[in-house]
DNA sequence: CGTCTTTGACCTGCGC
DNA sequence: GCGCAGGTCAAAGACG
């Protein structure tokens, strides 16, 4: 910002005294700093010449000031109005003069000068008069000037005020970009969000955003007798070396992050033929970003090798990097930002069966009694890849203990069997759109507390966003469905499930054609909302959070179909999970589900979806999708 | 015998 | 610094 738009006032003064040499400071500060402010000038001078002419008509003095405004004038001709200033010199210059010549008269009489004859005095007096009146009609034309001046400070303050605030718009603006970027560091590095069949691409080594796809080493080492060595040890170093592995990361980052939906194919053979996955991909415009990052694989090999462990022959080179990689370290270190690490996506199920069949392999490793539910909690680790670094939780409400709450964590690192895409890509949507968080507008969940990353939730609005833990969690609640209760669900299951989408954005996503507010769990109300929405839940059954502890009220809000379309087409992330989970509606459309009992639905879903600009990927699982 | 589950101990982060 | 709670480890036992 230039120094003009940048002075108030006051800054005026201050600036224009420092600027004044030092010979016009010495003698005339006071008047040197209304001088020095071409907005105050008329209004000091109007005074000055107010008080001083008539009671104090010495020409000195006059002169005096003349010559300080000359000298000060010409070191403020940037600020001074040369107009006015060359104006004024001219009537100052003119004045004393006259002054001087009246006063120096004035002592004669005193002194025994000729006295002053009639004619002469009144010669005088007309002077005098004729000097008054020009003084008056210069301080007329003065106070016009300062009238023009303060109109012209007053559009300059204004001017000033509202490039303030765009700078200050500016910065906050770049300061939410590098928050933004820092939250999507991770991301750019690890397009496998969420819980999706994503697999480990050979072109950049990825990471979870919620745990950098850690090949868990603990896992491996309950199958395997070798030690892995002191690298398995917590260690800070690690991950103070991490932490700056991300700030520099971000560091380096010059360019405009990209937050964009990208369907990629993951492949259950070697070459990468792969189920369709709506996965957010944070990547730099530079191409080196979207790929392997040398400063930081340099980092991670240089880490690695001081963790020792062993590489598993059967996994890509990025993935065996990962191995090396204490797990508890990597999700604590790489993800510094709790809005990045541990982002949860819960399920809450009806059902009786200790835990929900989502189609993969879980070993279970621990198991917790959580403090104020009764029934333990059961952690378990995804074992259908020796290195899958996803975890979930899984533990019954406690104020219904039919509702099970499943809470997955991480990315798989290897293609998904066939009857866990449906969960994995509706999941995996989930968490994508509670890791772009794009639309956070308020920082507490009724009753939840502060939230990392919270989502437009208004005095009725549903948390389904949970912020309950200090880790992001988006709840995916299917217990309402009277279909589902009890039923066991699994993967054809929900794709069969009139689908209750409470997206991060609050706002309940169910596919158009089943969106009927009598028969569906929710009916969501989108309230465009600066640029947030607002979920208004009518069935509190259906809003348990995960602690339970959040009472909400059931309120129907008939609202328009124009206001959720404008609600789903205002959130580019809200659309990229639309179409995410409606693809995994269509995806079941070979099952014989849902989708193909009623063959016009995806057809229907798939207008609907081109009328918002979105493109449905291809419903096969072994087929390319197209991006979003 | 290999794999999985159980479970007490340990580690870490956080609040006071 | 201490205690608490969540999360993880890893030895021991169970099971096929």
């Amino acid at each position: 910002m230039s120094l003009g738009m940048g002075l108030s006032t006051g800054e005026s003064r201050r600036l224009s005294t420092t600027d004044m040499g030092n010979g016009e400071r010495s003698g005339s500060q006071g008047i040197g700093l209304s001088m020095a402010l071409p907005f105050e000038i008329s209004g000091d001078m109007t005074n000055r010449l107010d008080c001083e002419s008539p009671r104090n008509s010495r020409a000195s003095d006059s002169a005096t000031v003349a010559s300080q405004f000359i000298s000060l004038s010409s070191n403020h001709r940037e600020t001074s109005p040369p107009r006015v200033t060359q104006q004024f010199l001219e009537n100052e210059n003119r004045q004393p003069m006259n002054l001087r010549n009246k006063t120096s008269d004035q002592p004669t009489v005193v002194d025994g000068s000729p006295p002053l004859t009639p004619k002469r005095s009144s010669q005088i007096e007309s002077d005098l008069h004729n000097q008054l009146k020009r003084t008056r009609n210069e301080m007329e034309r003065m106070m016009d000037e300062n009238q023009q001046m303060r109109k012209m400070l007053t559009l300059m303050t204004a001017e000033y005020n509202a490039l303030h605030q765009h700078l200050l718009t500016a910065v906050a603006q770049q300061q939410q970009q590098q928050e933004a970027m820092k939250s999507m560091v991770p991301q750019s590095t690890t397009p496998n969000t969420g819980i999706g069949n994503g697999q480990a691409q050979h072109a950049s080594p990825q990471r979870s955003f919620t745990e950098p796809s850690s090949n868990s080493v603990a896992s491996e080492r309950s199958r395997s007798p070798t030690p892995t060595g002191t690298g398995l040890s917590r260690s800070p170093k690690k991950s103070k070396v991490l932490s700056n592995l991300s700030l520099k990361m971000e560091d380096s980052s010059d360019g405009k992050i990209i937050v964009q939906p990208v369907s990629t194919l993951t492949s259950m053979d070697a070459a990468g033929d792969r189920s369709p996955v709506n996965r957010f991909q944070a990547y730099k415009e530079e191409p080196q970003f979207q790929g392997a990052s040398p400063d930081r694989d340099h980092e991670f090999a240089s880490e690695a090798q001081d963790s020792g462990s062993q590489e598993e022959p059967s996994v890509g080179p990025e993935q065996s990097e990962q191995n090396r990689w204490p797990p508890n370290k990597r999700v604590k270190s790489v993800l510094q930002d709790t809005s990045v690490r541990n982002a949860r996506v819960s399920v809450r199920t009806r059902t009786d069966a200790p835990t929900m069949n989502d189609g993969c392999q879980w070993r279970k490793y621990g198991q917790k009694l959580a403090k104020g539910n009764p029934c333990p909690r059961a952690y378990y680790r995804c074992t259908v890849a020796p290195g899958c670094p996803v975890r979930k939780q899984v533990q019954r409400c406690a104020e219904d203990r039919s509702i099970l709450i499943t809470t997955y964590e991480g990315t798989h690192s290897h293609p998904l069997p066939q009857g866990a895409v449906s969960m994995a890509s509706t999941t995996s949507a989930a968490a994508g759109m509670l890791m772009s968080g794009s639309t956070s507008s308020s920082d507490r969940v009724e009753g939840l507390g502060p939230v990392e990353n919270s989502f437009s939730l208004g005095a009725h609005a549903m948390p389904m966003i949970s912020a309950s833990a200090p880790f992001p969690t988006i709840t995916l609640d299917l217990t309402n469905n009277p279909a589902a209760s009890p039923m066991h669900l699994d993967a054809a299951n929900l794709s069969r499930l009139p689908y209750s989408f409470p997206t991060a954005n609050g706002l309940q996503l169910q596919p158009p054609s089943i969106m009927n507010p009598v028969q569906s769990p929710y009916y969501g109300v989108a309230k465009p909302t600066t640029g947030a929405f607002q979920m208004y839940p009518t069935n509190p059954l259906s809003l348990q959070s995960q602690g339970g502890s959040v009472q909400r009220p059931a309120h129907f809000f008939h609202d328009s179909v124009t206001a959720a379309t404008a609600a789903i087409t205002a959130d580019p992330n809200f659309t990229a999970a639309l179409a995410t989970a409606i693809t995994s509606i269509l995806s079941s459309q070979t099952n014989g589900s849902l989708m193909g009992s009623n063959p016009n639905l995806g057809e229907a879903l798939k207008g609907a979806l081109a009328g918002h600009g979105l493109q449905i990927a291809a419903a096969k699982k072994d087929t390319a999708s197209q991006p979003l």
